[in-house]
DNA sequence: AGTAAAGTGAGCATAAACAATCATATGCTT
DNA sequence: AAGCATATGATTGTTTATGCTCACTTTACT
């Protein structure tokens, strides 16, 4: 029985029954409480649960995601790319996020920020702002009470679950985004950024120029890939956020054009 | 029985009978009186009711209750009153649903309608259009791909997933809705359909506003309740689709306001 | 008003649950 | 294969939840 496994056990029980004890869960997967424990923190972080003292309750959360949604494959680099992606962010910035993994990852990330927790003193004003098209996004981190979520309309991509569309685009315009956390299909000095979809980089390439700062967060594969439409140019983009199997010479290119570099 | 949980019940039960005592609480949750004290201390400081001798009463607020509360004890229901309603939908329609539970059930027995499924031979329009301000919603249809999903943008609500605000209106000045599905808090004759949010009323009035039909689903609870903000009046509403517990004498008047009653 | 009954809050004791820490084991990366 | 990171379980001292008792207050009834 892996952690993952286990995780989704535990929101299934809590799903269903709408609470569940350390105890039985301890019993019921063949673990010991400590371990419980500590997965009932993890999913409570997440805002999937709430803890109590000997046991979780559902949250509003249970309206229905799917869990597929919930509990993602682990993916070791896209995870620790979106947590130096997370601690750029400071209190009451307005933080804008397209679609895709590498994205959902990053929200997370930001939703695990514990500093931005609800505060003990009802405090008015959000934490966070996240302007996001993506809908997995939106759904994930509406339970997040102490992050406004702003959505921009559009139609569905299934693919990605972006929104797109002349709607997306209206809303974008009337919105000011501090940082951009922007998710490519693939990335190079020449072409740029580069999405799968022509709408999609569009849509994407609107928060970009509604964008204080722009940071690509993107694996070492998206450098030797190419996507069929541009973003945006090599130059627009502040900050690459990537793993340590990205070509050195690539890198090299890219910080001539001013481009800051951060291994995750 | 944890305390989260104790507490869920005890506000049911407030909500339900506008008032309980400590003893009945106490017997019936099976927990000491004195606990039972603590426990409504802890909801008369959030609010949520109000403290007496012996007991506790529900508080307007009460009214409001997040979902977190709610137990989906309804679900045969509202399942029910869904299915009627995926059932008056015809291919090629542009549908209109807002958020809430009954909506999301709505949303998928839409769903579960299998002849709209994706033909062989390649059509290029989708079977159906869904017009939603319920992330929740969104995110659960967006991998049907034989429906075409537009959402409103705005800013999203904890509480029901629905997006309201300026964006939503905006986005929803420029679309026409063959038939909204509208999920309610509370509807009689008199205040129409209301949500508990003005947002969410306004944003739904909007729905209303752009549909050439609007058919209200609600179990028969919602007639017997009263709900902070109007969304629109009674006369505004096509159809109702309701349960067989709902008063004669309130399906009669409604009738009388030429709106149609199917009981699911 | 006076009195009885019920309800209340405070303090205390107990048991359960908890966080923190450590040691071991497991599994990944190089 | 070695080394590093992560996961798990056990142990410990601390915190929390609960029920009980008791002195006091509010309500209800004469």
């Amino acid at each position: 029985m892996n952690r993952q496994l286990r995780l989704s056990s535990i929101l299934e029980l809590v799903v269903e029954k709408g609470s569940v004890e350390v105890d039985d869960a301890s019993r019921i997967l063949g673990v010991s409480a400590a371990t419980i424990r500590r997965d009932f923190d993890v999913l409570a972080k997440r805002q999937l649960l709430t803890r109590t003292h000997g046991g979780a309750v559902a949250t509003g959360s249970s309206l229905g995601l799917p869990l597929t949604y919930k509990v993602a494959k682990d993916d070791k680099v896209k995870q620790r790319i979106a947590k130096v992606a997370a601690e750029m962010v400071t209190r009451h910035q307005i933080i804008g996020i397209n679609g895709g993994t590498t994205s959902t990852e990053v929200a997370r990330a930001l939703a695990a920020r514990t500093e931005f927790a609800p505060s003990d003193s009802q405090e008015h004003s959000p934490a966070l702002t996240v302007v996001t098209n993506a809908v997995n996004i939106a759904a994930e981190l509406t339970v997040r009470h102490q992050i406004k979520i702003v959505v921009t309309g559009g139609v569905a991509r299934p693919q990605s679950y972006e929104l797109i569309g002349p709607f997306a685009e209206e809303v974008l315009k009337e919105v000011n985004i501090d940082i951009t956390f922007l998710g490519v299909n693939a990335f190079n000095p020449v072409m740029g950024a580069a999405a799968n979809h022509e709408d999609e980089a569009k849509v994407n390439r609107q928060m970009v120029a509604r964008s204080k700062k722009v940071v690509v967060v993107a694996d070492s594969s998206k450098f030797t890939r190419t996507a069929f439409a541009t973003i945006c140019a090599a130059d627009q983009i502040n900050t690459i956020i990537t793993d340590a199997g990205t070509d050195e010479n690539m890198l090299e290119e890219l910080r001539h054009l001013g481009i800051e570099i951060l291994i995750a």
